[in-house]
DNA sequence: TTGAAAACCACGAATTCCCATGGTATCCAC
DNA sequence: GTGGATACCATGGGAATTCGTGGTTTTCAA
């Protein structure tokens, strides 16, 4: 089953690169961590590999398992397999939430991300997403229609898209 | 099978946040919470990513399932995959009733949508939404026809499209 | 041995849980 | 139909946890 990230939310980032997880982030990674020992702390997956972004995203086990899994089924034939490999397998750590709740940010993964002191956290579904403050909201205002100059077009097109996937099987 | 939320009322909303639910959509909830524990406390999603409104929209889990299931199915290249996910996901909560009926409105939806003391909740079918009890009016006020300068012809335009997509099957 | 990373401890604030109350609608017996 | 009992509903307050955060100590490798 995948996961559910929802919400946002913005937490310190002190000199050490800890940083707590947002609790309701914490629940789902445990309950995605086969390996997690009852009540202990679960591990996961930060893929830093996307390199038009600025921002980490962040794997429950289970979601880790699963891309492993699809990458086993491509033949090694398939150029796109070692790119995937690559992106999702070399450029990624596997982390563990330490004793109070928070991960250790590599620095590595702070440069990155450019993170000055806070990090935001985005739920997307399956996976949640780790920026610095000033990114994510230049991305959140690429992202609003509300200060679009075609606001109301985009927002059509959104709703036609979500229709358009959507099941709609009546009962 | 949609949900069936109908009708508008208003509860007050305490300092720590707390606003009853009113019961006919407390129990539309667990109906649709599959995982509501027999008698128990259904979840449901508050949407808050609607820019241009003043409210919250709410999902019973089936609903928000249904949409979490639509992006899953669209295409990772479509843009409008991640717009869908920052309005639908990241900008959402998952809440879960308490054991008196109530929710607990975090600070910042609170802020969101101006609250004051008191809460309107509007059933909208398969959502119902929460309004700050000024905005609620306003908006009743522009949706309203009786006072349009063109109510007549609205009036007429709403029942023209209500029958163009009415399903003339007779049970 | 000395710097960095990991483990350990500690605390205020916010949130959750639990119990209590008054009011209203519903039901049932007489 | 009338009185009383019963269930459900909306709301309030305080206690108990949890959460986010900051230090301090220990461990380990260079």
């Amino acid at each position: 089953m995948p996961g559910d990230f929802r919400g946002e939310s913005i937490h310190k980032v002190d000199p050490k690169g800890r940083v707590s997880i947002p609790a309701p982030f914490r629940h789902e990674l445990m309950r995605a961590d086969p390996n997690c020992p009852e009540g202990g702390n679960p591990s996961f997956v930060i893929v830093y590999g996307f390199d038009d972004q600025p921002m980490l995203e962040c794997y429950t086990m289970e979601g880790a398992a699963r891309i492993a899994a699809a990458i086993r089924r491509m033949p090694r034939s398939n150029p796109n397999r070692k790119r995937i490999q690559r992106k999702y397998q070399t450029k990624s750590v596997t982390l563990q939430v330490d004793e109070n709740g928070r991960l250790v940010l590599p620095a590595k993964l702070r440069e990155k991300i450019g993170i000055d002191g806070n990090a935001v956290f985005a739920g997307m579904g399956d996976t949640f997403e780790i920026w610095s403050t000033a990114d994510y909201e230049m991305d959140d205002g690429d992202m609003a229609t509300e200060f679009n100059e075609s606001g109301d077009a985009l927002n059509e097109s959104m709703d036609a898209d979500l229709d358009r996937y959507t099941d709609d099987v009546v009962f």
